[in-house]
DNA sequence: AGCCGATCCTGGATGC
DNA sequence: TGCATCCAGGATCGGC
């Protein structure tokens, strides 16, 4: 589900939540997500105060009083919704939407504010660990780390020589979260359509023969840059699981150009192309086979 | 070294 | 209606 913008939605929203409280309570209901639980996860978590909450990539990074971090990964459908008390249930359609899933409800976390955070996961490839703030930057997960988009890591030169000598698919290469990170098969295919260039093309062919970033890498870094910041603007893309952590759907999807769109005409002025579904590593890409060469 | 397919899991949509 | 099949926003792993 969630690529960089839902996560970014996602903190937004616990940010003002949670920032500044304490996890008086932690109520883990299952041993395990994708991976275990850290040992003595919810122990560990007690009484511990919230300083800040940051995001790098896909995953929420709480940082705790005690120099340790809660990392926070929401793999394909988990969500975050705060409940205004431990006891007290969200009015109308939202708290009936949030009760029906109830039996995805793997982590509760109650702070000293009486507020509830709940994380619900169905297919539960999501993830929680505790790591050392200091040994965050040379952990597994976080070394191998590519650009950040939303920083100032971004831009045309630094996009072509990530992807210098690379003879994968731009589709791909852009999925991949060691170059750069937080785009999924959903702002990939969007980001290849504004910049016109086709997910089949190589990806070293951002670059010159000289090695210089081309034309493509500048047009490319910009439109990624861009159509993150619109999806962060409108809370992300509901299409199946993702909810704000007020319960309120984002509403990106109904901007999409191209992503899930197969067989409808291709949005750009004059084109009169049409989308494609085809399959590249086994998931599905959309691209208008007119406009993106 | 680097790429591809299989895999983890549940639920919704589609087809027979 | 029911059952089977396929597909999904991610990312790791083994095999080639």
């Amino acid at each position: 589900m969630p690529e960089l913008p839902e996560v970014e939605t996602v903190r937004r929203g616990l940010e003002p939540a949670m920032v500044g409280t304490r996890l008086i309570g932690v109520d883990q209901r299952r041993p395990d997500l994708r991976f275990p639980f850290p040992e003595n996860f919810a122990r560990r978590l007690a009484g511990r105060r919230v300083e800040a909450l940051g995001r790098r990539a896909k995953y929420l990074l709480a940082d705790l009083d005690d120099a340790q971090v809660l990392v926070m990964h929401l793999g394909m459908s988990g969500s975050f919704r705060i409940e205004a008390s431990a006891r007290g249930a969200l009015p109308g359609a939202i708290g009936q939407a949030a009760a029906k899933n109830a039996a995805h409800d793997h982590v509760a976390f109650d702070l000293s504010t009486g507020a509830r955070i709940v994380y619900n996961d169905p297919r539960r490839f999501g993830y929680m660990l505790l790591i050392a703030r200091a040994e965050l930057a040379s952990h597994p997960l976080f070394k191998t780390i590519g650009l950040e988009p939303l920083g100032n890591e971004l831009d045309g030169a630094a996009l072509a020589a990530r992807f210098a000598g690379k003879t994968t698919s731009l589709k791909a290469a852009l999925l991949d979260q060691s170059l750069i990170a937080g785009l999924g098969n959903i702002y990939v295919c969007e980001a290849l359509h504004r910049a016109g260039l086709s997910p089949r093309r190589a990806a070293d062919s951002l670059a010159r023969k000289d090695g210089t970033p081309s034309e493509r890498a500048h047009v490319l870094a910009r439109v990624i840059r861009e159509v993150l910041e619109e999806a962060v603007a409108a809370g992300g893309s509901s299409l199946r699981d993702h909810r704000q952590t007020n319960g309120a759907l984002g509403y990106f999807q109904h901007s999409f150009r191209v992503y899930d769109r197969e067989g409808f005409a291709c949005q750009k002025p004059g084109c009169g192309g049409t989308v494609k579904r085809i399959v590249q590593s086994g998931r599905a890409t959309f691209f208008c086979g007119s406009c993106q060469r």
